[in-house]
Order: C-alpha cells, then sequence, then structure tokens
DNA sequence: CTGCGAATCTGCACACTTTGAAGATTGGCA
DNA sequence: TGCCAATCTTCAAAGTGTGCAGATTCGCAG
C-alpha cells in the first residue's frame, strides 16, 4: 500500500474525495505489520476521531483493497483481516492468540501438484497454523 | 471417515448412543466428495427425515469432526465445510460457483520458508481459488 | 417386556461479522 | 459562497454458528 501522500494523490485522480475518515485510515494501516480487523481498526480510530462509524471502516477498507492497496485476508479467525503489503507472501496464525506473522515461500514451482487439471488457478495462499513463541513458552 | 457400521461401533465403544439422526448423517458424509456445509446436508438430510434440526446436524458434524473421523474447512466460502477425506490433502476452489475439489501435493519439504522462527507450526493448508472447468468454459 | 435416567434432539434466542438502504453531512468545484 | 454528488452515519437485516431449556428417546437394569 502507497503511503498516505501518495493515496490522497490517487484518490484525486480518480476523482474520489479526501475526507478525514479515509485519511485517518490511510495512516492507520501504512506500514501496519499486525494484520487488524475491521473492528480492530474501528477501535483505534475511534480513539483519534470519536463518532467515525464502524460501517465507513469496512467501506474504505473494502475500497482500498479493490483498489489493490491492501489485501482482504480470510484466515479462518472469524473476521476478514486486512494488510498493506501487497507482496507475494503467506501467513501463520497463532492457534491460541491469534498473532499473524507473514511468512515468505519460495521454491513453490518444484511442488508436484495433483487435482488441479482444468482449473484456471488465480491465486495459490498457505496458511500455517500453531502457536507463536510467546504462547509455546507459556504452554510447555 | 469410516463406515457408517464402523462408526456404529466406534460410537457404542464410547458409551455414545445411536440415533437415526446420527446414523443418516453417517450415511450422508460417508464417501462423500462434495465438501458440503452443514446447511446443504441439512437440506439433503430433512428430504430423509423430516423434522431433523439444523442444530442437530452442527453437533453430529462438530463431534464427528472431534473424534477425527473428519475435518472441517474453511475454505473462505462463507460457511464451514465438512470432509470425510482425512488424507493429508488440500483443495481449490471455483470462485464462480464454489466446486470444491481435492489437490494433493508432494515435495512441499523442498520449499525454503522464512518468517515461521519460533513458531510451533501445527498445520499447513494450501488453498488454490479460481475458476473450474465449467465456469472457465462459460466465461471465455 | 417395562420403566428409568442420562444422553440427545429440537426450538429458539443470541452473538458475531458484514452488508444494504435511507437520510444527514460535507468535500470540491463553479 | 452555494450547490450537489459523494461520502458518512445509523439502523436494520442477512448469514453463520453456538448456548440453553425443555421435550424426547436410546440403552440398560429389573
Ligand atoms: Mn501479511
Ligand atoms: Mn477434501
Ligand atoms: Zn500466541
Ligand atoms: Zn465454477
Amino acid at each position: 500500500m502507497r503511503s498516505p501522500a501518495e493515496l490522497t494523490e490517487a484518490f484525486r485522480a480518480h476523482g474520489l474525495k479526501i475526507t478525514p475518515q479515509r485519511q485517518l485510515l490511510f495512516r492507520l494501516m501504512h506500514g501496519n505489520e499486525c494484520h487488524p480487523t475491521a473492528e480492530a481498526l474501528f477501535q483505534t480510530a475511534s480513539e483519534q476521531m470519536p463518532g467515525i462509524s464502524l460501517r465507513t471502516v469496512y467501506q474504505t477498507l473494502n475500497d482500498l483493497a479493490t483498489m489493490g492497496e491492501l489485501r482482504s485476508l480470510d484466515l479462518g479467525t472469524g473476521a476478514v483481516r486486512f494488510d498493506p503489503n501487497t507482496d507475494d507472501h503467506h501467513h501463520v496464525v497463532c492457534d491460541h492468540c491469534n498473532e499473524i506473522r507473514d511468512v515468505y515461500v519460495s521454491g513453490s514451482d518444484a511442488l508436484s501438484i495433483s487435482g488441479l487439471d482444468g482449473f484456471a488457478v488465480s491465486n495459490t495462499s498457505i496458511l500455517f497454523n500453531g502457536l507463536c513463541p510467546r504462547c509455546t513458552a507459556v504452554s510447555e
């Protein structure tokens, strides 16, 4: 996802309005590495802008995802998560505390895969589940 | 997942009761390759047993999943899907009609992965998205 | 073959996430 | 400055899944 300044330019270029709500979300998402849910962003946003609505958070995040500025991820944690990192990468989820980290995988072209016959695959995602370092330490 | 007869035995052995509802679901799931949702199974079950409740379908499927007789899958299609195939395998989902097929992947030990440091990974799932043969044909 | 009691089933309420729709507000331009 | 389409807020509702209470029934003891 581009910087708040660049996004502001891009929005203007597309004839979209620059509202304080959008600018706030640009800032909150830029460089955000914690893969927040809309609800989590709403909480944070509400501190800086009391009265902002959850609906607007959803709307803006979905718009940004449609524009390709961020990815929306269903990692099986109940709510969709939003990721400004649009690199080709994957994720690992802690089954205990839901912490999420980026995972980079290479060499996947060496996999031998059967069952995709006839399918036009447009996306491949690898999801790792387990316990994060903290939760591993606690539970032993 | 084992056969309805074997499951009946296993249930008895665990002190669980054999009810017509459970037996019906044993039959509906055995060898079922379409990865149905609880709601879909409820529809089918209702034809053969009018009055069966959706709650019981959920309950029974979850019990079977807990026993390891079937896997519950979140493939991002909105509702959890149930799979009597407990082999180590993955899935491809058609983004247009939601058809799901099994995918077998080997050679994943040759992948080079970074970002899992400290995580105790207990499960890895690969999800392919795209268009099934039928939907590919239609949309061209 | 009964009858009992614990397990199960049903029906309903509710939590949670996300979206639809209508009316109020406002950014951007004339 | 004023207009108006775009945006925001608010509220209702769809869709999935679970908790709970009371009705039913399976499995066994007598
Ligand atoms: Mn990420
Ligand atoms: Mn499968
Ligand atoms: Zn953790
Ligand atoms: Zn299809």
